[in-house]
DNA sequence: CGACGTAGAGACAGAACGTTCTGTTTCCTG
DNA sequence: CAGGAAACAGAACGTTCTGTCTCTACGTCG
C-alpha cells in the first residue's frame, strides 16, 4: 500500500480485504498496510490474518513463518515502489537533466498520498536488531538498483562524478523521506527538489 | 549511548551496569544502549533491568511504566546528541560559513562510533503507529531545536534563504543519518559534506 | 460419485510481554 | 539502637505473541 503507486483500487478502509485476490495477494496486502502503519513489530499474525480474512494456516503454508511474510512484502513493495518511482522520473521523457529534476515532484506526489508511512526498508532497519545484516541487506539491494539509475542519468548529463552526486541526491531523497515521514508536511518534497538543482548547478 | 558523545565512561561491555550510579541512571543507561541498538519494541523490561542490575520495581517506581523510560530515555539523549552536535560545529569558533562547514566532519566522528545506530527518534517514529502523534512531536521538538540553530547560521552566513538553507541542511543530515545506519557505510558523512558545500555555493 | 487439494475457523501450546505483588535486604537518620 | 525509605529478588497476574494442530467446507477432476 505504502509504495504501489498505481491506483490499487482505493478500496482502503474496508476491513476484510476483498475476496476476488488469493489468499496469498490478501495476506499480502493485508499485511503490507499494517506493517507500513503500525511497525513490523508491533503487528501480529492474528491481526494480518483478520485484515486478509484469512486463516492463519493460510499463511504459514503460504510463508512459512512471519519473517517469510515480511519478506515477500518488502519484496514486493520495493519493487513496486521502484518501478513507479522510475517511471515518473523517465515516463514524460526529456533530457537527462530534466529527468533528475522530477525527483522533487515524484516525491510530492507520494507524500500527498493517505498511504504515506515512509520508506518500509528504512523503517524495517530502525526497528530489529542494527547488528543483524539481513534487513540492512534487504535495504541496501533496493537502494542500489535506485542509486545505480540515478548515477546512471547523472552520467548522462554530463556530470562530473556522477556517481557521487547520484549518492548525494540519496541523501537528499531519503532525508525528504524521513522529514515527511516525521512532519507529515509535503513540502519536504520542495525543498528536497531545490536541494536537488543546487546539487547540479554546483555539479559536486 | 548511541547520542551521548562526550566521554561517557566507556565501560560499554561489562554486563551488569556498574552500581556507582543511581538506579536510575543505571535504568536509563541500559534501555539506551538496548533500545537504540535492538529497536524499542524489541526489548523487554526484564532485559533492562537485568542489564541495569536493578530490580523491576525500581524500574516502574522511577518512571510508572515502559513508555515513561522511553519517554525520559528520548529526552535524556536527544538533550545529548543535540548538546554535543552544535558543540562540534561552534566549538572551535569561525565564520557562520565555517561553522556550518564542520557539519560533514561532525556526522563522521559520530558514524564512525561503535554505538551509532541512527538516530534513535527516527528509529522511534519508524517503529509505532504512525498515526500516533506523540512519538512524531518528540522527533519534531528535537529536529526544531537543531534547525533553528541551523538557520540562524544561514542568517549570519548571509544566505539569501536563511531557512530554507537550513532546511536543506536538515535533509541531507537526516538523509546522511539513515545512509549510514543502513550501509554501515562512515563516507556517507563525506557525501553529506559535499552536499551541504553545493548548497552554500548555490546559495538556494 | 469419490478423492484430492485448498482454505476457513478456531482451539491449543509454550513462551514472552508489561505490570503488580509480596517479601527481604540495605542503609541512612533520629 | 530503632525506624523507615529505597532497592533487590522473584513469583504471579492476565494478555499477547508465534506457530501447530484438528476439523469442516468447498471446489475440481477422474
Amino acid at each position: 500500500m505504502n509504495l504501489s503507486m498505481p491506483a490499487e483500487t482505493d478500496r482502503s478502509l474496508g476491513e476484510p480485504e476483498e475476496t476476488l485476490a488469493s489468499p496469498r495477494d490478501r495476506l499480502l496486502d493485508a499485511a503490507t498496510r499494517l506493517f507500513c502503519r503500525f511497525g513490523i513489530n508491533s503487528v501480529g499474525v492474528d491481526a494480518i490474518v483478520e485484515a486478509a480474512g484469512t486463516a492463519k494456516t493460510t499463511l504459514y503454508n503460504s510463508f512459512g513463518s512471519k519473517d517469510g511474510l515480511v519478506e515477500a512484502v518488502l519484496e514486493r513493495e520495493g519493487r513496486a515502489w521502484r518501478t513507479w518511482f522510475l517511471a515518473e522520473l523517465d515516463g514524460p521523457g526529456g533530457t537527462a537533466q530534466e529527468r533528475l529534476g522530477r525527483i522533487g515532484p515524484a516525491l510530492k506526489q507520494w507524500f500527498g498520498r493517505e498511504d504515506f508511512f515512509g520508506c518500509p526498508f528504512i523503517n524495517a532497519v530502525g526497528e530489529f536488531d542494527k547488528s543483524d545484516d539481513r534487513m540492512r541487506a534487504r535495504a541496501i539491494a533496493h537502494k542500489k538498483i535506485v542509486l545505480e539509475r540515478l548515477a546512471a542519468l547523472c552520467a548522462e548529463a554530463q556530470f562530473p562524478e556522477p556517481v557521487q552526486t547520484a549518492h548525494a541526491l540519496g541523501l537528499v531523497i531519503d532525508g525528504a523521506i524521513v522529514a515527511a515521514l516525521v512532519t507529515r508536511d509535503v513540502s519536504a518534497a520542495d525543498i528536497a527538489g531545490r536541494a536537488c538543482q543546487a546539487l547540479f548547478s554546483a555539479r559536486v
